[in-house]
DNA sequence: CTTAACTTTCAGAAATTTCTGAAAATTGTA
DNA sequence: TACAATTTTCAGAAATTTCTGAAAGTTAAG
């Protein structure tokens, strides 16, 4: 478990970066060398390469299973538990992405339409209840959005991530060649 | 700057989901008060309505000029500093995404340029890079879509958000009609 | 220039999060 | 069943982040 010093850059940046991420420090390093380290690595070796306590390592593979990102595999004649990064990094990615969704999103809108059931009962609560109203509304389209996205396979993806400039032209396309609902619209 | 219930919850939810959402709870909460408040409000009266020493709201403030969520305002015969949210909902929706990227893309994006010049030394370098290079080409490419998303005006992107399922059916017409590049790929 | 109104700063306090390591629990083997 | 290997748990320690409030700084008006 000798991480090369691109390596051990690159686990210490997701360390630094975990937060903005979703993570705490070391579940970032976790995540990073079970990414770059393409053999199955167990618990102490992962204590010892980012030198944490077993402990903590222990509760950082619960939390990279709770994201979906790892997985559990056992070497033969060895009790040990292994893990690797679940799947390409294209299907990491994918997964990270779909988890802050869940986690960034879906509490929010819960609440928010929670919030629109009571019915205001002045004119101070009716400019709230718009403005949350507002916010809904985007909120709730993003994540639609962000839903659509998640379901279209790699081959579209990638197509619609490299159209560049090309995605308001092939928009304007779509306005021109009348789709299904554009004339639907209020 | 009494709160209506609704906007007081709104306001106690926003804190609670501002560190997911990249700043601290008093920052969430001074965010979605002025958010859901249209009229300016000054640094008195946040600290009242929050409950949060004048101290902590001025750092708050500067955050959120950081982010380019606030406007700060003059009312004439005051001299205290009034702040409004930068804009509709919509507008605060796109900053906070590009300020987002910027925060969480960047970073990792100057780092592993700087990783890929490096040549590697032996076999298990080579390794590493391979795999540092396949981040680093997705995360490109996911911060270029990115910035794509934010160049197109709010029709366009209302448009595409909108799409559903329709919008692999677009990408499926894109290449039958022939897009500029399609030809092109290797 | 002086003063009063207002804002910012920042050292230390408080709150929160993360980490450790020893003990408890679990699991496979004989 | 007994035991040794391994993993998990969790109370308290350590580290980090956030918050307070008094002092310093800034600015406009007289």
């Amino acid at each position: 478990m000798k991480l090369s010093s691109q390596a051990q850059a690159f686990v210490l940046h997701f360390g630094e970066m975990g937060s903005r991420w979703g993570f705490n420090r070391t579940v970032g390093q976790m995540f990073a060398l079970l990414t770059i380290h393409s053999e199955p690595v167990n618990a102490d070796q992962l204590a010892e390469a980012l030198k944490i306590s077993r402990g903590n390592v222990s509760m950082g593979l619960k939390e990279l299973q709770a994201w979906r990102l790892i997985e559990l595999h056992h070497q033969p004649g060895d009790r040990k538990d292994y893990f690797t990064a679940a799947g390409s990094i294209w299907d990491l990615a994918r997964t990270v992405f779909e988890e802050r969704r869940k986690r960034e999103l879906d509490p929010t809108l819960t609440l928010l339409r929670q919030l629109l059931l009571t019915e205001p009962r002045d004119e101070q609560e009716s400019e709230s209840q718009k403005k949350i109203q507002e916010v809904y509304s985007l909120l709730e389209m993003l994540d639609q959005f962000a839903n659509t996205l998640s379901k279209l396979d790699e081959k579209d993806l990638l197509k619609l991530m490299k159209l560049g400039s090309g995605l308001s032209k092939l928009l304007e396309l779509k306005s021109r060649a009348g789709g299904k609902k554009a004339d639907t619209k209020k």
